[in-house]
DNA sequence: AACCGCTTGTGAACGCCTGAACAAAGTCGC
DNA sequence: GCGACTTTGTTCAGGCGTTCACAAGCGGTT
């Protein structure tokens, strides 16, 4: 048997490794029970080479001139990302968005739990969203402890982000996302994703404007899901 | 004078060009008269010779051994992003996510607006979400028609994203933001860029578990605001 | 048992983006 | 008016990521 040796994966794989996984959940109920590069890579979005690179960073998960194992393939990512454990993560801030992202059900299914809830408003706290009651603030460093949370996500208001993350952090987080629109300052060891969908926005006026004027067209990067299929 | 010269730019550029314009906006209110490069990608988290190739691309905005104008760079940036022309957008799904989004105030002061809500839930239909009446989802084509929207966000279940973005299209509209978890297909000329949180919670459990485990890193990609600050 | 077609896995080239170092240029102080 | 300092704009090299193209391997067939 060879051994399974853990290269280096690139952090673009990573992202689109998750979105293979989604669609083998998808393909699963089909009955099928293997799947090509090419017919994953059209439903994932993107080149079939490319796609066939990232899962090599696994080591060969793959039979040649069959194909993949859809539950192989599924076992394979699903332990690549993290296992099946349930991932425990705080949330703050249960304004709009926050009630949004706590009240979806698609992220448990992927193992990930919203456990604590925090806010600083007192007409939010005592309410319950996705049947988990939200807490005030101040005992974000207790719920933290109490769940052993390693992933909080941040959506509360700017000025207040940065903070919050501090406290975060201090309070053993070690992964955060996001979602106010400022950058935040974390110490080495910590991992901050961010979402800024102003900035999403503004990406694809950009693009419009630049459409409709010269021809010169902005140099097409590879993140998202751009034109092109036809 | 030199005439202005639309040198091609990186799409990951304009991304940064949009926080740069952000963090100026908060920069303004203090009085200030200029910036220079490093204060600002201190703000921005970037770094600032990466923030001056940036700008260079917009052809030189500041002046040698002072910085930059905040007011002149603000004007500068905001034409380079597509004016200050109101942008027409229509949300397609109004649910818990796209709820929060047309709800959210952040994006108005961008020049983006919410002129167009549709869903197809009759208990949907009829209610305002931020002034503006949801109407049903039978009507895209006209709504699309009448405001004019170049701009279309998709917050509907997965399964029905494609059709949506079917019809979005063939009503006029060329760019696209999904929410939802599917990757969609669309012809040439088309922009679409897709937001997929469980993607990102997926991609911070990866690294949080590889930290626990062996020190090859994964290779860190330029990505959103990852740490390393101190 | 050998052949054939299909699909994976990988090697190499290309292009883009990033980070650092350097020269140009403008301003402030004397 | 001149010098020195500050900060920009640019050039250079390096690293990643993507893409193409091909050899290797497996299953099915004759
Ligand atoms: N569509 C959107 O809602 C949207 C879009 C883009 C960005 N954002 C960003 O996401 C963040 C949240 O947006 P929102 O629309 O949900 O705002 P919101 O005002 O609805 O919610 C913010 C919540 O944070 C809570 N809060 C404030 N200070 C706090 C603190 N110190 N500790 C804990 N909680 C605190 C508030 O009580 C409130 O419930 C903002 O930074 C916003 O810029 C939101
Ligand atoms: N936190 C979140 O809410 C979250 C997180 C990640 C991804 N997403 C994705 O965003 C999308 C929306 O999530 P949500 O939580 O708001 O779901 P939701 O069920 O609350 O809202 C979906 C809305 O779309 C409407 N809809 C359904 N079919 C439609 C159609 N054919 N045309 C127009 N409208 C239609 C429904 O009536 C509903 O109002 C989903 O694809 C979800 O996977 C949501």
């Amino acid at each position: 048997m060879s051994q399974s040796r853990p290269r280096i994966v690139p952090e673009a794989t990573v992202a689109r490794l998750a979105v293979y996984l989604r669609v083998l959940a998808g393909l699963a109920d089909g009955g099928r029970s293997h799947v090509s590069s090419g017919e994953l890579a059209s439903a994932a979005g993107v080149n079939p080479a490319g796609l066939r690179k990232d899962l090599s960073y696994l080591g060969p998960c793959g039979v040649r001139g069959v194909g993949y194992s859809i539950s192989g393939l599924r076992e394979r990512l699903t332990e690549a990302l993290g296992g099946e454990r349930s991932r425990p993560c705080v949330l703050v801030g249960i304004g709009r968005l926050g009630s949004a992202l706590a009240d979806y059900t698609g992220f448990a299914s992927r193992g990930f739990q919203f456990v604590g809830l925090l806010d600083s408003d007192p007409r939010t706290v005592g309410t319950e969203v996705g049947g988990v009651p939200v807490r005030p603030v101040e005992e974000l460093e207790a719920v933290v402890a109490d769940t052993q949370a390693s992933i909080g996500v941040i959506t509360t208001p700017a000025e207040v982000a940065q903070s919050v993350c501090d406290r975060l952090v201090t309070a053993g987080v070690r992964s955060i996302l996001n979602f106010a629109p400022v950058a935040l300052t974390v110490p080495a060891g910590v991992d901050v994703r961010k979402v800024d969908l102003s900035v999403e926005l503004q990406v694809l006026a950009f693009l419009d404007q630049q459409r409709d004027g010269s021809p010169p067209v902005v140099a097409s990067m590879r993140t998202g899901v751009s034109g092109g299929a036809r």
